[in-house]
DNA sequence: GGTCTGGTTGAGATCTTGTCTCAAGATTTA
DNA sequence: TAAATCTTGAGACAAGATCTCAACCAGACC
């Protein structure tokens, strides 16, 4: 899976005449240990603590190229960060979120992915991501 | 409806022992000129166009207390700003953003939210609200 | 090799959204 | 009237994210 994304990635920066640096290429390995969601910073400050120092300019610039090329994804953020996660086997999915416990239940529904294209395209709008969360209270906390 | 709002408005001023005062007064009234959507900035402007001399502060510091009694509530973020919308007859709805324009689109699909519920019900996760947004470009934007 | 050209980077400035501080003015209470 | 309490405006501040710009690097060209 990740040696496909990483094909994705380097696709993407070969068809905007970029290149694939050091840097670019840290970038996306150091996404690949993070188990889950993550925000621009966390990860800068991954480097930072390794001593490796990628700027945190070039870690939020990278960011659009990634998400771009289907390796992450923006993830269901619930302050103010943008969070993201890396795009798993499972492609795009949905959440249901307890506000009781925080558990977080993926879910995937093809007609409503379609219902959200047809909607989109009678409105003429062209969807870049959607955002869909389910709020309330999971099994054990009702 | 903005009559009844308008007491409950007030009632929960006085349970917390504050004053309606012109400042608290002109921020719902202003509010109540809105269509629908807006943010916290535009209605602050609304009032410097005008030369109303209502600052930034008194107007961020007074939406907690509109949430509260129930006069506003949030709307679809645009994933920057907050959003806001009045409580009013329009039911339930959901929202595409234009990531350029920041245009709203409303739209409503029974059979997505009926889908929701059954999705919701097989994971026997009890939904209290949701939010479902689709970010791209409107027809204008793309 | 040396030079030109243009993408890339780091550091810090800047912007954006929202909150907080504090002194002055208004209101209520004693 | 004086003290206590609210309220406000202006601007400082904070956090997240983006932008600027000079130095840097890599390939193209001579
Ligand atoms: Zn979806
Ligand atoms: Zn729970
Ligand atoms: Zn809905
Ligand atoms: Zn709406």
């Amino acid at each position: 899976m990740a040696h496909r994304l990483k094909e994705q990635y380097k696709e993407l920066l070969d068809k905007k005449g970029l290149t694939y640096t050091f840097e670019r290429k840290r970038i996306f390995e150091e996404i690949q240990k993070i188990s889950v969601h993550f925000h621009v910073d966390g990860l800068y400050d991954r480097f930072k603590k390794q001593g490796e120092r990628i700027s945190r300019a070039t870690v939020y610039r990278t960011i659009p190229l990634l998400l771009e090329s289907g390796v992450i994804q923006k993830s269901a953020g619930n302050g103010k960060r943008d969070f993201f996660e890396k795009t798993n086997a499972k492609g795009h999915h949905d959440h249901m979120i307890c506000v009781k416990c925080e558990k977080i239940i993926e879910f995937h529904n093809e007609k409503i992915e379609a219902l959200q294209d047809e909607i989109s395209k009678h409105h003429k709008f062209k969807v870049t991501f959607h955002d869909h969360r389910l709020f309330g209270y999971c099994q054990k906390c009702q």
